[in-house]
DNA sequence: GTCTATGCAAACTATTTGCAGCGCG
DNA sequence: CGCGCTGCAAATAGTTTGCATAGAC
């Protein structure tokens, strides 16, 4: 388990119990949550919350500083998870089950875009879409 | 050029003019359009221009016919372009400029992924981020 | 004690929906 | 002429912001 106390103070951010909680609960949960899962949460486990607006303004911080990373679904909607190494998801269209996929391949693809293109590529985003193994059926 | 009255009878829908001219300002632009920049272009050209009620529900029936592709940049808000063969996106971050990626190399991957992971894989999301030529300097 | 973080309320942006009337086929 | 499409207005969802206070260091 990290620790999150020296991993804020890293990054020069105050530690707070809201900060602790967010960063508690995604890396318990391990996936990409909506802010507002994470909102429901700290509501549940902690008597009185975490006010909303504070949420997304955690949630702005730690992406700013890369503790955690934005990403989307085409949901219309962000999902937040921790900073791991470059990693994909996989997700099934039927039941929303979200598994990740480790071995990114198209480093050499992407430098050679860069070369083509003239562009200087600092990351990409990609996820698949499809059906787990249990929707198939 | 597309013959958008055809495109419109073989998937059903009925030839009007909001819809013959969401097609045709996709095609002329030929890059991914937020809803409202095509109700802005709509308000323009055309005297009394699209309700953004209309636009919406156009984009969200052409998606479902496949006629057009909704993305995500990673901006909040989705952008649509005509659909074409499978292509991904260059995206400046400094200046928004983006370019289109063909020659999709991770069709053998996802048939590797599909298998250890058991899924179907339907489709993919990928975009890459970065500095185009110009604002590199 | 100072400066950042938070709560509360309100605002804002993107998108959706109900309903009545227009217009395509 | 019937049903699908559209405009208008209002509602909803996700997120952001201003301001006063609480709390971390």
């Amino acid at each position: 388990m990290h620790n999150f106390r020296q991993l804020l103070h890293q990054s020069d951010l105050k530690v707070t119990p809201a900060r602790l909680a967010v960063l508690s609960y995604l890396e318990q949960v391990r996936s990409p949550l909506y802010a507002d899962s994470i909102y429901d949460h700290l509501k549940e486990e902690h008597d009185n919350g975490v006010d909303r607006a504070t949420i997304y303004r955690i949630l702005e911080t730690f992406s700013q500083k890369r503790l955690i990373k934005r990403l989307e679904f085409g949901e219309g909607k962000y999902r937040y998870e921790l900073m791991e190494d470059d990693h994909h998801h996989l997700i099934c269209e039927s039941c929303g089950k979200i598994e990740d996929i480790s071995d990114c391949e198209i480093e050499s693809w992407e430098q050679a875009i860069a070369k083509k293109k003239q562009f200087i590529i600092k990351r990409h985003s990609l996820e698949f879409y499809g059906l787990c193994h249990v929707c198939q059926r």
